[in-house]
DNA sequence: AGCAAAATCTTTACAGTGTAAAAATTGCGA
DNA sequence: TCGCAATTTTTACACTGTAAAGATTTTGCT
């Protein structure tokens, strides 16, 4: 197995650095770089192999329900718990500040993601999607699940949420507090 | 006026470095160090100031609007407008991975934002909220308003939206999408 | 098989970085 | 003014990403 390859198997996403994948791969430092260009090109190219076991994840997870309100809760579940499971990866995937979304793989991957949220909003909505052609409701309704969803994974994965569950009702869990907020009328305003 | 407070007045928040601050305001490299203990320290301060300041933006929105849906509405503005005028300074607020929130200053100013946040929904609702003690429909109705804001916010930031946006009908603007996104009925499963 | 070319990896080097500790300087109250 | 505390500089170290050049291995082709 190449180099290049065992660095990909990495699970922690704390430190990491050229070097420190260099030297778990058993490689000199400068190695990754020969592979992935820069820093940007090795996380990139982890984000991709990130957005595809998500998207995996997601489908899996839209596969179980019965009605499409179902399948939609259970994905936005998925979409969670995925977060939950590997927080390291979901940063890497969502900060663009270090990603080269020009890159091929990546792109794509991205890509099939955003698909795989357009078809389930089409679904609940009971209508086909064209992703080249979204009228105002459609693309509202996309980044209004996508919103929701993401805004809850990102502060709960920055600790925003530990005080409001801290407060709720004593019994009070996570998941409740996410469905009730999936269940309510929005109109914040 | 002292180098610590020279620092804070940095604007561009993309190179921020223990270093760079230093050598922009004139101090040996590792001066800023005294000052705030080590780099988490310089950057909690610095979001410290961000949320004083993201605070006063969103009180002076809510002053806006003569009913509590024009008032939520300006917020909500307001606070896209604040993370689009200053990205880097939103992304400091909100990487926790860079924060120490035991810092006091930190801690109160992010306090202080949340009440808001907390204070305007209870408007809303045309009910009194006691921050101590939610209720499960006062917190999904608070973490509802904030992810779908806070997430919407990261998604532009990170350029997630620019696709959607051009997919959408001819002269379809950002600030429509918003708009769009919060009238909506939420359920999107 | 043999050999050239391409891919892969190592070595060496350099400019930055955060952080720690000690030395030097400054400011200020008694 | 003197002394002490706050502040800043100096020096040092272990890291980091990146670049360039040489060494090696793998691959493809006749």
């Amino acid at each position: 197995m190449k180099a290049a390859e065992r660095v990909l198997e990495r699970d922690g996403l704390a430190g990491l650095t050229l070097r420190a994948v260099a030297r778990e791969a058993g490689v000199s430092h400068a190695a990754p770089t020969h592979h992935f260009g820069d820093l940007t090109g090795l996380v990139s190219e982890l984000a991709a192999i990130g957005f595809r076991q998500f998207n995996a994840a997601m489908v899996a997870a839209g596969a179980s329900g019965a009605t499409a309100i179902e399948k939609g809760l259970a994905r936005a579940k998925a979409y969670v718990t995925y977060a939950q499971a590997h927080p390291g990866m979901y940063g890497l995937m969502f900060r663009t500040e270090r990603l080269d979304m020009s890159r091929p793989s990546l792109h794509e991957a991205a890509n099939i993601s955003f698909a795989g949220l357009a078809g389930s909003i089409g679904e609940s909505r009971h209508e086909q999607i064209q992703e080249r052609a979204l009228s105002l409701d459609q693309a509202a309704a996309i980044v209004r699940a996508w919103s929701l969803v993401h805004g809850f994974t990102m502060l709960l994965l920055d600790g925003r949420l530990t005080d409001v569950l801290n407060r709720m009702p004593h019994g009070s869990t996570l998941d409740l507090l996410f469905e009730a907020m999936l269940k309510g009328n929005t109109k914040p305003c």
